[in-house]
DNA sequence: TGCAGCTTGATTGTTCAACACTATAGACAT
DNA sequence: ATGTCTATAGTGTTGAACAATCAAGCTGCA
């Protein structure tokens, strides 16, 4: 699963560059149709097959594109996204890209900046430190109310045996994936929708910070075996501890991910 | 270049109580204003407007619009909002209103359904059940740890008073802000942009119940003066009481709305 | 030199008219 | 009544237009 097709090359959007990528083949590129000759059913659907949203408009799947973009850092924060140029490469039209960055923009990915356009946002330091006063927050609260056999520690399990796997291949975006599965699967313990889509939306922002800062095995090598150590503490009953440990595992993430991006912000 | 300006035809989204339809364009069927003559200035500002965002877009506005008219309940849950009719009658095209939708869908006022257009949406018993759960969460959480002479305590002193003053007009409608107003405070005391701008969409959620429910009076009514007992204490400096307090308060208004509502369910 | 004002592209904001696709309501046959 | 078929209305998407705005280059001139 998830084989991301990306852009050649993220200079594309930073309104500088001028190579066009042409980029004719599938993906889920919809070919532009030319309306006398051959009509290709515009209506499509996308490849991974389970779910319970068989349809998905145009207009989402080009926005989970350009979430995937962001996230993977290939769309870096500040560069800004042309309208023109991007509906041409992406085969839209530009209102409908509109409507996406509509969407993007309520998820906090992309950011409006009157007559001037859609820049992908970015994190500052208060926005880090906002991030993880939520995630405290909301983390520790579920996990201290949390019922050791609950399925969301089945998720938690799984997550922390991904990213092992991951670590193995060093695939470290991999890993990256696998850590915020673990903690909103420790989330999904408060058995809120509302809750979990809120801290979806979160860990969006994250991806994005996690994107900015290099080095993505001292980003996240040493604290996957902290989720274990925690996930084993709520099997075993003793939610307080495990809560008690996830709060220092946040607080001290906070200080890593902070120290590290002044590190680069300084430059 | 904070300049405001008002355009000519503002008066079109002021919406004095009446629906949503036109006072009737003299001349013949819905002509919009032709490029050659009347050019009224489209890019609008809106008044009041106290934020550091002073240029607001059409699709805003029109949002803007569309979300009072659902939440006073002039919009009715489940209510089809078709395309073309809404474009005539708030004079936009029908690109800006797809817009206008995808912003309402995501903060969950608006439902789409595919090839079937948006829809208001209706909150169900598991709605209400969620949005109070995340309440708990989050105003329980938010009032544990708050400093009794936080800025937002202030704002809680405030809503109580507006309350008052809304109760003794028999405003209800106001009753109503003032006491999601008063909530809202709370979670400022958790210092979080994030967690205040989540909250306030479930506030909008709960708001569109509270549509759906008649008899206000007897809605918000027996609340507004517990809200000040809970205030009392927390600016006593004793911020545990208040937080107990919270929690039963909001036991009992959930079971309260959990009532009213299945009493107009059943019919 | 320095700088205020004007001109000029480039880009966003908004609209329009068209067409493709889908769902639903009737008409019809069974 | 039940099921199939066809209009038809409404959504999904497009490309082209124009208006409003921003950014930068150019001018004229103290």
């Amino acid at each position: 699963m998830a084989a991301f097709r990306l852009l050649p090359d993220a200079k594309h959007f930073t309104g500088g560059g001028k190579t066009l990528s042409e980029e004719g083949e599938s993906g889920l590129a919809v070919r532009r149709p030319q309306r006398d000759e051959t009509k290709p059913s515009r209506q499509l659907e996308v490849a991974g097959a389970r779910g319970p949203e068989p349809v998905q408009t145009l207009a989402e799947t080009v926005a989970a594109r350009i979430r995937e973009q962001v996230i993977s850092g290939m769309l870096t924060p500040g560069s800004h996204l042309s309208e023109l140029t991007l509906s041409e490469e992406l085969q839209v039209s530009r209102n409908t890209l509109r409507e996406v960055f509509r969407l993007l923009t309520k998820e906090g990915l992309l950011r409006y900046e009157a007559n001037r356009g859609v820049f992908v946002s970015t994190p500052s330091m208060s926005t880090i430190i906002d991030i993880y006063r939520v995630r405290r927050f909301i983390e520790c609260s579920a996990m201290a109310q949390a019922h050791p056999r609950h399925p969301g520690a089945r998720n938690m399990r799984a997550a922390v045996e991904t990213a092992h796997h991951c670590r193995e291949a060093r695939d470290w975006l991999g890993v990256g994936s696998a850590d915020i599965a673990f903690h909103a699967a420790v989330v999904e313990l408060a058995d809120s929708p509302r809750l979990s889509s809120f801290y979806a939306q979160i860990s969006l922002e994250l991806r994005l910070v996690f994107g900015l800062l290099q080095d993505p095995e001292f980003l996240h090598g040493p604290f996957i075996d902290q989720n274990l150590t925690i996930l084993t503490e709520l099997e075993n009953g003793r939610p307080a501890v495990a809560t008690e440990m996830l709060e220092a595992y946040l607080l001290r993430a906070e200080r890593f991910i902070l120290g590290a991006y002044a590190r680069i912000a300084e430059r």
